[in-house]
DNA sequence: CATGTTATTTATCGAACGATAATTAAATAG
DNA sequence: CTATTTAATTATCGTTCGATAAATAACATG
Protein backbone atom coordinates (compact mmCIF):
# COMPACT_ATOMS: atom_id res chain seq x y z
CA UNK A 1 0.00 0.00 0.00
CA UNK A 2 3.18 1.78 -0.11
CA UNK A 3 4.29 3.24 -3.28
CA UNK A 4 5.45 6.46 -2.32
CA UNK A 5 4.92 8.05 -5.97
CA UNK A 6 9.14 8.46 -6.60
CA UNK A 7 8.76 10.57 -9.96
CA UNK A 8 5.57 11.96 -10.74
CA UNK A 9 5.36 13.41 -14.38
CA UNK A 10 2.92 15.42 -16.09
CA UNK A 11 -0.35 13.45 -15.48
CA UNK A 12 -2.06 13.85 -18.21
CA UNK A 13 -4.93 11.97 -18.43
CA UNK A 14 -7.04 12.66 -20.98
CA UNK A 15 -9.54 9.80 -22.16
CA UNK A 16 -9.59 10.39 -25.55
CA UNK A 17 -12.05 7.86 -26.56
CA UNK A 18 -14.30 8.45 -23.91
CA UNK A 19 -15.60 11.51 -23.60
CA UNK A 20 -18.76 11.68 -21.97
CA UNK A 21 -19.99 15.43 -22.83
CA UNK A 22 -23.43 14.86 -21.81
CA UNK A 23 -23.90 15.05 -18.37
CA UNK A 24 -27.56 15.13 -18.74
CA UNK A 25 -27.01 10.96 -19.17
CA UNK A 26 -27.64 9.80 -15.63
CA UNK A 27 -29.98 7.15 -16.40
CA UNK A 28 -27.81 5.37 -18.60
CA UNK A 29 -24.10 4.16 -18.16
CA UNK A 30 -22.48 6.00 -20.73
CA UNK A 31 -22.33 5.65 -24.19
CA UNK A 32 -18.87 3.92 -25.14
CA UNK A 33 -18.05 6.22 -28.03
CA UNK A 34 -15.31 4.52 -29.01
CA UNK A 35 -12.50 5.62 -31.29
CA UNK A 36 -10.73 3.46 -34.20
CA UNK A 37 -6.96 4.35 -34.49
CA UNK A 38 -4.71 3.20 -36.99
CA UNK A 39 -2.54 0.39 -36.20
CA UNK A 40 0.76 2.38 -36.43
CA UNK A 41 -0.42 5.63 -34.35
CA UNK A 42 -2.08 3.36 -31.43
CA UNK A 43 1.17 1.56 -31.14
CA UNK A 44 3.36 4.69 -31.49
CA UNK A 45 1.31 6.03 -28.53
CA UNK A 46 1.49 3.07 -26.46
CA UNK A 47 4.94 2.71 -26.71
CA UNK A 48 5.30 6.69 -25.71
CA UNK A 49 2.92 6.37 -22.95
CA UNK A 50 4.48 3.05 -22.02
CA UNK A 51 7.65 5.03 -21.49
CA UNK A 52 6.20 7.80 -19.23
CA UNK A 53 4.54 5.02 -16.97
CA UNK A 54 7.32 2.82 -16.51
CA UNK A 55 9.70 6.03 -16.17
CA UNK A 56 7.85 7.02 -12.87
CA UNK A 57 7.23 3.56 -11.58
CA UNK A 58 8.90 1.11 -13.02
CA UNK A 59 7.99 -2.15 -14.64
CA UNK A 60 5.58 -3.24 -12.32
CA UNK A 61 3.04 -0.85 -13.54
CA UNK A 62 -0.04 -2.01 -14.65
CA UNK A 63 -1.20 -2.92 -17.79
CA UNK A 64 -4.74 -0.78 -16.44
CA UNK A 65 -3.09 1.85 -15.07
CA UNK A 66 -1.50 2.08 -18.94
CA UNK A 67 -4.61 1.83 -20.73
CA UNK A 68 -6.34 4.11 -18.34
CA UNK A 69 -3.61 6.49 -19.29
CA UNK A 70 -4.37 6.16 -22.69
CA UNK A 71 -7.77 6.25 -22.78
CA UNK A 72 -8.60 2.73 -23.84
CA UNK A 73 -8.86 -0.24 -22.38
CA UNK A 74 -6.78 -2.85 -20.93
CA UNK A 75 -7.37 -5.81 -23.26
CA UNK A 76 -7.02 -3.63 -26.14
CA UNK A 77 -2.71 -3.18 -25.06
CA UNK A 78 -2.80 -7.34 -25.81
CA UNK A 79 -4.13 -7.05 -29.60
CA UNK A 80 -0.64 -4.61 -30.03
CA UNK A 81 1.56 -6.55 -27.66
CA UNK A 82 1.28 -10.18 -27.21
CA UNK A 83 2.56 -9.91 -23.05
CA UNK A 84 3.74 -6.96 -21.18
CA UNK A 85 7.14 -8.31 -21.88
CA UNK A 86 6.72 -7.45 -25.50
CA UNK A 87 5.58 -3.57 -24.79
CA UNK A 88 8.76 -3.16 -22.59
CA UNK A 89 11.09 -5.15 -25.36
CA UNK A 90 9.23 -1.82 -27.29
CA UNK A 91 10.27 0.71 -25.04
CA UNK A 92 14.30 -0.62 -24.74
CA UNK A 93 14.51 -0.68 -28.33
CA UNK A 94 12.93 2.66 -28.60
CA UNK A 95 14.95 4.66 -25.84
CA UNK A 96 18.16 2.52 -25.64
CA UNK A 97 18.43 2.34 -29.86
CA UNK A 98 16.58 4.65 -31.83
CA UNK A 99 17.71 7.57 -29.41
CA UNK A 100 21.91 6.80 -29.80
CA UNK A 101 23.70 9.27 -32.45
CA UNK A 102 26.08 7.66 -34.30
CA UNK A 103 27.68 11.82 -34.94
CA UNK A 104 28.70 11.32 -31.06
CA UNK A 105 31.78 8.72 -32.21
CA UNK A 106 31.89 10.88 -35.12
CA UNK A 107 33.02 14.32 -33.01
CA UNK A 108 35.30 12.51 -31.46
CA UNK A 109 37.48 11.21 -34.00
CA UNK A 110 37.16 14.29 -35.78
CA UNK A 111 40.97 15.16 -35.96
CA UNK A 112 40.48 19.06 -36.32
CA UNK A 113 39.45 19.93 -33.37
CA UNK A 114 41.69 20.07 -30.47
CA UNK A 115 40.88 16.84 -27.83
CA UNK A 116 39.10 18.74 -25.04
CA UNK A 117 36.59 20.48 -27.02
CA UNK A 118 35.69 17.17 -28.74
CA UNK A 119 35.44 15.59 -24.95
CA UNK A 120 33.27 18.17 -23.73
CA UNK A 121 30.98 18.75 -26.75
CA UNK A 122 30.53 14.82 -26.73
CA UNK A 123 29.27 14.76 -23.15
CA UNK A 124 27.49 18.05 -23.45
CA UNK A 125 25.04 16.82 -25.85
CA UNK A 126 24.95 12.95 -24.61
CA UNK A 127 23.94 14.39 -21.14
CA UNK A 128 21.27 16.48 -22.67
CA UNK A 129 19.90 13.22 -24.59
CA UNK A 130 20.20 10.66 -21.41
CA UNK A 131 19.54 13.13 -18.76
CA UNK A 132 15.63 12.46 -18.59
CA UNK A 133 13.55 10.70 -16.27
CA UNK A 134 12.49 8.32 -19.55
CA UNK A 135 16.04 7.23 -19.90
CA UNK A 136 18.19 7.18 -16.76
CA UNK A 137 15.33 5.69 -14.41
CA UNK A 138 14.18 2.81 -17.17
CA UNK A 139 17.88 1.91 -17.61
CA UNK A 140 18.32 1.45 -13.96
CA UNK A 141 15.07 -0.35 -13.74
CA UNK A 142 16.34 -2.78 -16.55
CA UNK A 143 19.27 -3.01 -15.03
CA UNK A 144 17.96 -4.26 -11.50
CA UNK A 145 15.83 -7.03 -13.48
CA UNK A 146 18.64 -8.27 -15.32
CA UNK A 147 17.82 -7.96 -18.56
CA UNK A 148 21.09 -7.94 -21.24
CA UNK A 149 19.98 -4.26 -22.25
CA UNK A 150 22.63 -2.64 -20.33
CA UNK A 151 25.26 -4.92 -21.08
CA UNK A 152 24.73 -4.51 -24.66
CA UNK A 153 24.22 -0.76 -24.03
CA UNK A 154 27.53 -0.56 -22.30
CA UNK A 155 29.44 -2.27 -24.96
CA UNK A 156 28.34 0.04 -27.23
CA UNK A 157 29.71 2.98 -25.43
CA UNK A 158 32.58 1.10 -24.95
CA UNK A 159 33.32 0.38 -28.68
CA UNK A 160 31.50 3.78 -29.72
CA UNK A 161 32.72 6.21 -27.37
CA UNK A 162 35.19 5.24 -24.82
CA UNK A 163 37.91 3.66 -27.32
CA UNK A 164 37.54 6.01 -29.56
CA UNK A 165 37.97 9.07 -26.95
CA UNK A 166 40.80 6.65 -25.38
CA UNK A 167 42.97 6.63 -28.98
CA UNK A 168 42.19 10.31 -29.03
CA UNK A 169 43.15 11.46 -26.36
CA UNK A 170 46.82 8.98 -26.26
CA UNK A 171 47.74 10.61 -29.72
CA UNK A 172 47.14 14.35 -27.92
CA UNK A 173 49.58 13.17 -25.80
CA UNK A 174 51.95 11.77 -28.65
CA UNK A 175 51.98 8.27 -26.53
CA UNK A 176 50.99 6.98 -30.33
CA UNK A 177 47.42 6.09 -31.29
CA UNK A 178 48.27 2.87 -33.14
CA UNK A 179 47.82 -0.23 -30.79
CA UNK A 180 44.27 -1.22 -29.68
CA UNK A 181 43.64 0.19 -26.35
CA UNK A 182 44.31 -2.02 -23.41
CA UNK A 183 41.09 -2.90 -20.76
CA UNK A 184 43.59 -0.97 -17.97
CA UNK A 185 43.16 2.23 -20.21
CA UNK A 186 39.61 2.05 -21.19
CA UNK A 187 38.80 1.13 -17.42
CA UNK A 188 40.17 4.78 -16.90
CA UNK A 189 37.86 6.43 -19.04
CA UNK A 190 34.93 4.52 -17.58
CA UNK A 191 35.49 6.47 -14.96
CA UNK A 192 35.13 9.52 -16.35
CA UNK A 193 31.82 8.44 -17.84
CA UNK A 194 30.99 6.54 -14.96
CA UNK A 195 31.58 10.04 -13.03
CA UNK A 196 29.56 12.10 -15.04
CA UNK A 197 26.61 9.26 -15.47
CA UNK A 198 26.15 9.71 -12.26
CA UNK A 199 25.61 13.11 -12.10
CA UNK A 200 22.90 12.73 -13.65
CA UNK A 201 21.43 9.53 -11.20
CA UNK A 202 21.65 11.98 -8.36
CA UNK A 203 19.89 14.25 -9.80
CA UNK A 204 17.22 12.64 -11.96
CA UNK A 205 16.58 9.66 -9.52
CA UNK A 206 17.83 10.70 -6.14
CA UNK A 207 16.75 14.24 -6.91
CA UNK A 208 19.32 16.15 -5.23
CA UNK A 209 19.54 19.42 -5.25
CA UNK A 210 22.47 20.19 -8.22
CA UNK A 211 24.35 23.73 -7.14
CA UNK A 212 26.83 23.08 -10.01
CA UNK A 213 25.30 23.44 -13.29
CA UNK A 214 25.28 20.48 -16.15
CA UNK A 215 28.12 22.46 -18.34
CA UNK A 216 30.47 23.58 -15.27
CA UNK A 217 30.41 20.08 -14.01
CA UNK A 218 31.48 18.44 -17.38
CA UNK A 219 33.90 21.28 -17.73
CA UNK A 220 35.90 20.45 -14.63
CA UNK A 221 35.35 16.92 -14.95
CA UNK A 222 37.06 17.07 -18.42
CA UNK A 223 39.57 19.72 -17.44
CA UNK A 224 40.87 17.39 -13.93
CA UNK A 225 41.15 14.25 -16.41
CA UNK A 226 42.78 15.48 -19.01
CA UNK A 227 45.30 17.00 -16.71
CA UNK A 228 45.72 13.85 -14.81
CA UNK A 229 45.73 11.00 -17.54
CA UNK A 230 48.70 12.09 -19.47
CA UNK A 231 51.17 10.73 -16.73
CA UNK A 232 48.62 7.63 -16.09
CA UNK A 233 48.62 6.64 -19.61
CA UNK A 234 52.39 7.20 -20.17
CA UNK A 235 52.52 4.71 -17.31
CA UNK A 236 50.56 2.23 -18.65
CA UNK A 237 52.40 2.70 -22.42
CA UNK A 238 55.78 2.07 -20.45
CA UNK A 239 54.91 -0.38 -18.58
CA UNK A 240 53.30 -2.50 -21.29
CA UNK A 241 56.02 -1.78 -23.76
CA UNK A 242 57.64 -3.23 -21.38
CA UNK A 243 55.62 -6.71 -20.33
CA UNK A 244 54.84 -7.42 -24.41
CA UNK B 1 -3.60 -28.38 -2.44
CA UNK B 2 -1.13 -27.29 0.21
CA UNK B 3 0.13 -30.77 0.81
CA UNK B 4 3.73 -30.22 -0.34
CA UNK B 5 5.14 -29.50 2.87
CA UNK B 6 4.76 -25.57 3.58
CA UNK B 7 7.72 -25.57 5.72
CA UNK B 8 10.88 -25.83 2.94
CA UNK B 9 12.98 -27.02 6.26
CA UNK B 10 16.55 -25.18 6.78
CA UNK B 11 17.48 -22.54 4.42
CA UNK B 12 20.16 -21.92 6.81
CA UNK B 13 19.82 -21.61 10.74
CA UNK B 14 17.24 -23.54 11.82
CA UNK B 15 18.60 -23.52 15.12
CA UNK B 16 16.22 -25.35 16.99
CA UNK B 17 16.36 -24.97 20.48
CA UNK B 18 15.15 -28.82 20.95
CA UNK B 19 15.74 -31.60 19.01
CA UNK B 20 11.76 -32.66 18.67
CA UNK B 21 10.01 -35.49 18.56
CA UNK B 22 10.71 -39.12 16.91
CA UNK B 23 12.42 -38.35 13.54
CA UNK B 24 10.55 -41.68 12.19
CA UNK B 25 7.43 -40.74 11.94
CA UNK B 26 7.00 -39.63 8.15
CA UNK B 27 3.88 -41.17 7.11
CA UNK B 28 1.24 -39.24 7.97
CA UNK B 29 0.27 -35.51 6.65
CA UNK B 30 3.32 -34.77 8.36
CA UNK B 31 3.13 -33.10 11.84
CA UNK B 32 3.70 -28.98 11.63
CA UNK B 33 6.61 -29.29 13.93
CA UNK B 34 6.86 -25.66 15.13
CA UNK B 35 9.88 -24.10 16.55
CA UNK B 36 9.86 -21.44 18.99
CA UNK B 37 12.51 -18.49 18.78
CA UNK B 38 13.59 -15.52 20.58
CA UNK B 39 11.73 -12.50 19.70
CA UNK B 40 15.02 -10.99 19.06
CA UNK B 41 16.49 -13.42 16.57
CA UNK B 42 13.83 -13.51 14.67
CA UNK B 43 14.23 -10.23 14.42
CA UNK B 44 17.42 -9.80 13.38
CA UNK B 45 16.81 -12.85 11.61
CA UNK B 46 14.04 -12.02 9.43
CA UNK B 47 15.65 -8.55 8.46
CA UNK B 48 18.88 -10.80 7.17
CA UNK B 49 16.94 -12.43 4.99
CA UNK B 50 14.94 -9.81 3.70
CA UNK B 51 17.95 -8.20 2.58
CA UNK B 52 19.02 -10.76 1.08
CA UNK B 53 15.47 -11.83 -1.20
CA UNK B 54 14.72 -7.84 -1.54
CA UNK B 55 18.28 -7.33 -2.88
CA UNK B 56 17.60 -10.31 -5.54
CA UNK B 57 14.25 -9.30 -6.81
CA UNK B 58 14.04 -6.06 -5.17
CA UNK B 59 11.02 -4.63 -2.73
CA UNK B 60 7.94 -6.32 -4.62
CA UNK B 61 9.38 -9.58 -3.69
CA UNK B 62 6.19 -10.86 -2.24
CA UNK B 63 6.25 -11.92 1.95
CA UNK B 64 4.90 -15.46 1.17
CA UNK B 65 8.62 -16.13 -1.17
CA UNK B 66 10.32 -14.46 2.15
CA UNK B 67 8.42 -16.87 4.76
CA UNK B 68 8.73 -19.67 2.70
CA UNK B 69 12.45 -18.80 2.71
CA UNK B 70 12.69 -18.39 6.66
CA UNK B 71 10.84 -21.91 7.23
CA UNK B 72 8.24 -19.94 9.03
CA UNK B 73 4.70 -19.19 7.69
CA UNK B 74 3.89 -16.03 5.88
CA UNK B 75 1.43 -14.56 8.90
CA UNK B 76 4.21 -14.82 11.21
CA UNK B 77 6.17 -11.63 9.66
CA UNK B 78 3.32 -9.83 10.83
CA UNK B 79 3.80 -10.84 14.08
CA UNK B 80 7.23 -8.79 13.93
CA UNK B 81 6.56 -5.97 11.60
CA UNK B 82 3.38 -4.01 11.59
CA UNK B 83 3.16 -3.84 7.90
CA UNK B 84 6.00 -4.57 4.99
CA UNK B 85 7.31 -1.09 4.84
CA UNK B 86 8.19 -1.23 8.44
CA UNK B 87 10.30 -4.65 7.41
CA UNK B 88 11.85 -2.32 4.67
CA UNK B 89 12.42 0.26 6.33
CA UNK B 90 14.43 -2.09 8.91
CA UNK B 91 16.04 -2.94 6.12
CA UNK B 92 17.25 0.42 5.26
CA UNK B 93 18.77 0.52 8.85
CA UNK B 94 20.83 -2.23 8.81
CA UNK B 95 22.30 -1.42 5.69
CA UNK B 96 22.71 2.48 5.40
CA UNK B 97 22.88 2.98 9.18
CA UNK B 98 24.86 0.55 10.93
CA UNK B 99 27.01 -0.38 8.20
CA UNK B 100 28.61 3.57 8.21
CA UNK B 101 31.84 3.11 9.81
CA UNK B 102 32.65 6.34 11.01
CA UNK B 103 36.81 5.42 11.04
CA UNK B 104 36.41 6.32 7.22
CA UNK B 105 36.24 10.65 8.37
CA UNK B 106 39.28 9.78 10.18
CA UNK B 107 41.65 8.28 8.13
CA UNK B 108 40.76 10.56 5.26
CA UNK B 109 41.54 13.90 7.91
CA UNK B 110 44.84 12.47 9.50
CA UNK B 111 47.18 14.47 8.34
CA UNK B 112 50.20 11.78 9.14
CA UNK B 113 49.85 10.31 6.05
CA UNK B 114 50.11 11.87 2.24
CA UNK B 115 47.15 12.33 0.54
CA UNK B 116 47.39 10.01 -2.25
CA UNK B 117 47.78 7.30 0.21
CA UNK B 118 44.66 8.40 1.96
CA UNK B 119 42.60 8.66 -0.42
CA UNK B 120 43.44 5.11 -1.89
CA UNK B 121 42.62 3.69 1.59
CA UNK B 122 39.39 5.18 2.19
CA UNK B 123 38.29 3.71 -1.46
CA UNK B 124 39.63 0.37 -0.98
CA UNK B 125 37.70 0.24 2.22
CA UNK B 126 34.68 1.50 1.09
CA UNK B 127 34.48 -0.14 -1.91
CA UNK B 128 34.91 -3.45 -0.30
CA UNK B 129 32.06 -2.24 2.52
CA UNK B 130 29.41 -1.29 -0.42
CA UNK B 131 30.47 -3.23 -3.37
CA UNK B 132 27.89 -6.12 -3.02
CA UNK B 133 24.79 -7.20 -4.02
CA UNK B 134 22.76 -5.97 -1.09
CA UNK B 135 24.31 -2.74 -0.67
CA UNK B 136 24.24 -1.38 -4.25
CA UNK B 137 20.88 -2.89 -6.01
CA UNK B 138 18.72 -2.09 -2.78
CA UNK B 139 20.20 1.49 -2.94
CA UNK B 140 19.16 1.76 -6.20
CA UNK B 141 15.92 -0.02 -5.53
CA UNK B 142 15.74 2.53 -3.15
CA UNK B 143 16.20 5.56 -5.02
CA UNK B 144 13.92 4.83 -7.76
CA UNK B 145 11.42 4.20 -5.38
CA UNK B 146 11.33 7.85 -4.18
CA UNK B 147 12.64 6.91 -0.53
CA UNK B 148 14.48 9.70 1.10
CA UNK B 149 17.26 6.88 2.34
CA UNK B 150 19.65 7.88 -1.03
CA UNK B 151 19.16 11.74 -0.43
CA UNK B 152 20.39 11.59 3.40
CA UNK B 153 22.78 8.93 2.56
CA UNK B 154 24.17 11.49 -0.10
CA UNK B 155 23.94 14.15 2.04
CA UNK B 156 26.25 12.22 4.94
CA UNK B 157 28.80 10.84 2.25
CA UNK B 158 29.15 14.67 1.06
CA UNK B 159 29.57 15.37 4.94
CA UNK B 160 31.64 12.74 5.82
CA UNK B 161 33.76 12.52 3.02
CA UNK B 162 33.84 14.59 -0.09
CA UNK B 163 33.68 17.87 2.06
CA UNK B 164 37.08 16.29 4.53
CA UNK B 165 38.83 14.93 1.43
CA UNK B 166 38.20 18.25 -0.34
CA UNK B 167 39.91 20.60 2.04
CA UNK B 168 42.97 17.99 2.36
CA UNK B 169 43.36 18.02 -1.49
CA UNK B 170 43.41 21.46 -1.26
CA UNK B 171 46.18 21.61 1.66
CA UNK B 172 47.96 19.67 0.04
CA UNK B 173 48.09 21.72 -2.71
CA UNK B 174 49.40 24.67 -0.58
CA UNK B 175 45.98 26.76 -1.40
CA UNK B 176 44.53 26.98 2.25
CA UNK B 177 42.47 24.83 3.55
CA UNK B 178 40.40 27.89 5.84
CA UNK B 179 37.67 28.28 3.72
CA UNK B 180 34.81 25.57 3.37
CA UNK B 181 34.57 23.95 -0.22
CA UNK B 182 32.52 25.36 -2.69
CA UNK B 183 29.56 23.32 -4.11
CA UNK B 184 31.95 23.61 -7.35
CA UNK B 185 34.84 21.73 -5.72
CA UNK B 186 32.45 19.55 -3.55
CA UNK B 187 30.88 19.09 -7.27
CA UNK B 188 34.25 17.77 -8.96
CA UNK B 189 35.55 15.18 -5.80
CA UNK B 190 31.58 13.79 -6.41
CA UNK B 191 32.64 13.22 -9.95
CA UNK B 192 35.77 10.60 -8.37
CA UNK B 193 33.22 8.99 -6.20
CA UNK B 194 30.45 8.88 -8.67
CA UNK B 195 32.78 7.30 -10.84
CA UNK B 196 34.12 4.62 -8.41
CA UNK B 197 30.68 3.77 -7.20
CA UNK B 198 29.32 3.38 -11.57
CA UNK B 199 32.04 0.78 -11.62
CA UNK B 200 30.46 -0.97 -8.53
CA UNK B 201 27.30 -0.61 -10.63
CA UNK B 202 28.36 -2.24 -13.18
CA UNK B 203 30.17 -5.16 -11.64
CA UNK B 204 27.14 -6.00 -9.39
CA UNK B 205 24.25 -4.51 -11.31
CA UNK B 206 24.76 -4.99 -14.82
CA UNK B 207 26.89 -7.98 -14.38
CA UNK B 208 29.59 -7.15 -16.77
CA UNK B 209 32.91 -8.83 -17.27
CA UNK B 210 35.58 -6.33 -15.57
CA UNK B 211 38.95 -7.10 -16.65
CA UNK B 212 40.41 -4.41 -14.21
CA UNK B 213 40.50 -5.72 -10.61
CA UNK B 214 39.46 -2.72 -8.04
CA UNK B 215 42.75 -2.21 -6.29
CA UNK B 216 44.01 -0.87 -9.83
CA UNK B 217 40.87 0.33 -11.01
CA UNK B 218 40.54 2.86 -7.96
CA UNK B 219 44.41 3.76 -7.88
CA UNK B 220 44.99 4.83 -11.95
CA UNK B 221 41.42 7.14 -11.14
CA UNK B 222 42.63 8.45 -7.75
CA UNK B 223 46.07 9.04 -9.59
CA UNK B 224 44.28 10.62 -12.42
CA UNK B 225 42.22 12.52 -10.45
CA UNK B 226 45.06 14.12 -8.29
CA UNK B 227 47.22 14.42 -11.06
CA UNK B 228 44.64 16.69 -12.46
CA UNK B 229 42.64 18.79 -9.60
CA UNK B 230 45.30 20.79 -8.66
CA UNK B 231 45.50 23.28 -11.44
CA UNK B 232 41.08 23.20 -11.33
CA UNK B 233 41.10 23.66 -7.31
CA UNK B 234 44.09 26.82 -8.41
CA UNK B 235 41.54 28.14 -10.75
CA UNK B 236 38.67 28.18 -8.69
CA UNK B 237 40.15 29.32 -5.68
CA UNK B 238 41.68 32.61 -7.67
CA UNK B 239 38.29 32.93 -9.11
CA UNK B 240 36.30 33.47 -6.13
CA UNK B 241 39.00 35.15 -4.22
CA UNK B 242 38.25 38.23 -6.96
CA UNK B 243 35.07 37.35 -7.06
CA UNK B 244 34.60 38.39 -3.04
C1' DC C 1 -27.65 0.46 -49.05
C1' DA C 2 -25.75 -4.25 -47.43
C1' DT C 3 -21.67 -6.81 -46.05
C1' DG C 4 -17.27 -7.93 -44.28
C1' DT C 5 -13.32 -6.76 -41.58
C1' DT C 6 -11.34 -5.61 -37.36
C1' DA C 7 -10.55 -2.21 -33.72
C1' DT C 8 -12.43 -1.92 -29.30
C1' DT C 9 -15.22 -3.17 -25.45
C1' DT C 10 -17.43 -6.14 -21.77
C1' DA C 11 -16.93 -9.92 -18.84
C1' DT C 12 -14.16 -13.00 -16.59
C1' DC C 13 -10.55 -16.35 -15.10
C1' DG C 14 -6.81 -17.90 -12.01
C1' DA C 15 -2.98 -16.58 -9.51
C1' DA C 16 -0.57 -13.69 -6.29
C1' DC C 17 -0.54 -10.01 -3.25
C1' DG C 18 -0.71 -7.65 1.81
C1' DA C 19 -3.08 -8.18 5.76
C1' DT C 20 -6.33 -9.95 9.69
C1' DA C 21 -8.84 -13.20 12.83
C1' DA C 22 -9.14 -17.34 14.97
C1' DT C 23 -6.77 -21.47 16.43
C1' DT C 24 -2.96 -24.41 18.07
C1' DA C 25 1.02 -25.64 20.58
C1' DA C 26 5.56 -24.59 22.75
C1' DA C 27 7.70 -22.57 26.56
C1' DT C 28 7.25 -20.82 31.41
C1' DA C 29 5.61 -20.03 36.10
C1' DG C 30 3.30 -21.49 40.36
C1' DC D 1 1.20 -31.41 37.78
C1' DT D 2 -1.97 -27.36 36.02
C1' DA D 3 -2.47 -22.69 34.41
C1' DT D 4 -0.80 -18.87 31.79
C1' DT D 5 1.48 -16.68 28.15
C1' DT D 6 2.56 -16.10 23.51
C1' DA D 7 5.09 -17.87 19.33
C1' DA D 8 3.48 -19.88 15.37
C1' DT D 9 0.00 -21.94 12.69
C1' DT D 10 -4.39 -22.45 9.65
C1' DA D 11 -7.86 -20.22 7.18
C1' DT D 12 -9.49 -16.45 4.79
C1' DC D 13 -10.74 -11.75 3.05
C1' DG D 14 -10.46 -8.13 -0.48
C1' DT D 15 -7.65 -6.35 -4.05
C1' DT D 16 -4.89 -6.28 -7.99
C1' DC D 17 -2.49 -8.44 -11.50
C1' DG D 18 -1.63 -10.40 -16.56
C1' DA D 19 -4.17 -12.52 -19.82
C1' DT D 20 -8.23 -14.69 -22.70
C1' DA D 21 -12.88 -15.28 -24.95
C1' DA D 22 -16.81 -13.46 -26.60
C1' DA D 23 -19.64 -9.55 -27.92
C1' DT D 24 -19.99 -5.05 -30.13
C1' DA D 25 -19.31 -1.11 -33.05
C1' DA D 26 -16.50 1.73 -36.31
C1' DC D 27 -14.76 1.83 -40.78
C1' DA D 28 -13.93 0.22 -45.67
C1' DT D 29 -15.69 -1.79 -49.71
C1' DG D 30 -19.18 -3.37 -52.99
Amino acid sequence: MNNAAPYKGNTTTQMAGRSSTSLAAAEKPAPPRRTRNKPEERHREFVRKAIELFAEVGFEAGTRELAQRLGVTQPLLYRYFPSKDDLIAAVYQEIYVNRWKKEWREGLVDESRPIRERIIAFYEDYASTIFTPEWIRIYLFAGLRGVDINRRYAATVESEILRPITLATRASFGLGGEDPPTPEEVELFWTLQGGIFYYGVREIVYRFPMPVDRPTMIGNAVDTFLAGVGPVLKRLAERDGEAV
